[in-house]
DNA sequence: AAGCACACCTGCTAGC
DNA sequence: TGCTAGCAGGTGTGCT
């Protein structure tokens, strides 16, 4: 998603911006508040860390968006184009393209900060492009089991309910297993599987389940649950031993793993 | 620090 | 065909 609105977006200058939907500008008072910070502006950069969005405007500001469960940002050609359900904030630009937020079960939201990000203070570096020294650091001293820990946006930022299952049968690494436990040969592993997982996941444009939330900027579903090894796979033979896959539930969330292979 | 329950929402599907 | 229970990519809070 940030390729998608790098490539579409840059210089683009916000002509108008409509919020409907006030919980998506929730961290605003008003929808006024919001549209004052956009307006005139132009877009200048587009980061992410973890899960969030960052797109750097020329008044030093920064527009964060997150996604959560259902959002979906979506490039209009024009505003003439037809609004989906649910579409909450409507970001217009000067050439007549519009920048939709459709979020169905309004989780996700955005937001205008400053470029120091005083909302994502204690968020950890971004699971992709941590170095093995640095993601060894993370883990020490910690008592809590695999899973919940992938999954703590503290620690890493960036891994969520999909890619924890796919990097822990990735690593061969049980989800029970307890951080400070491992041997340095497994947070090795670990950490190879990190990269390995969401740079595949990445490339393929990321995972789109049957009711295709997950959409690109062009409303196109991504590709990789396509390569799935375990998430959504119970009873299906493992990739590596054919054994079938398990679902349990740990940390409230669905987990899927293959009993054989990690351990 | 860790783990758990629950809250926030809408929509879809499986099962009866 | 119609109903309901269960489940869904995430995170924040409050409690033990």
């Amino acid at each position: 998603m940030r390729r998608d609105l790098a490539g579409a977006l840059g210089g683009a200058v916000v002509a108008d911006v409509a919020a409907t939907g006030p919980r998506s500008i929730r961290r605003h008072p008003d929808a006024a508040t919001f549209r004052a910070a956009l307006v005139g502006t132009r877009l200048e950069t587009f980061g992410r860390w973890g899960k969030y969005l960052l797109v750097g405007l020329d008044t030093s500001d920064v527009l964060v968006a997150h996604l959560r469960m259902s959002g979906q940002l979506l490039l209009a050609a024009s505003t003439a184009d037809p609004v989906a359900k649910h579409s909450h904030v409507h970001v217009t630009f000067t050439d007549g393209r519009q920048l939709r937020f459709v979020d169905p079960r309004t989780f996700g939201e955005l937001f205008v900060t400053t470029a120091a990000l005083p909302e994502l203070a204690g968020l950890g570096p971004d699971a992709l492009g941590v170095d093995a020294a640095t993601f060894a650091a993370r883990l020490r001293g910690r008592r809590a089991r695999l899973k919940p820990l992938l999954l703590d946006q503290r620690v890493l930022a960036g891994i969520g309910n999909i890619y924890s299952d796919e990097i822990l049968w990735t690593a061969g690494l049980r989800w029970s297993r307890q951080a400070d436990r491992l041997r340095p040969v497994e947070v090795r592993r670990l950490h190879a599987a990190t990269t390995e997982v969401l740079t595949a996941a990445v490339e393929q444009r990321g995972s789109s389940l049957a009711d295709a939330q997950y959409v690109d900027l062009s409303g196109r579903p991504g590709g990789y649950q396509e390569h799935h090894a375990v998430y959504g796979r119970m009873g299906a033979p493992c990739p590596r031993c054919g054994r079938p896959i398990e679902r349990i539930v740990v940390a409230q969330r669905s987990h899927f793993w293959c009993r054989r292979c990690q351990r």
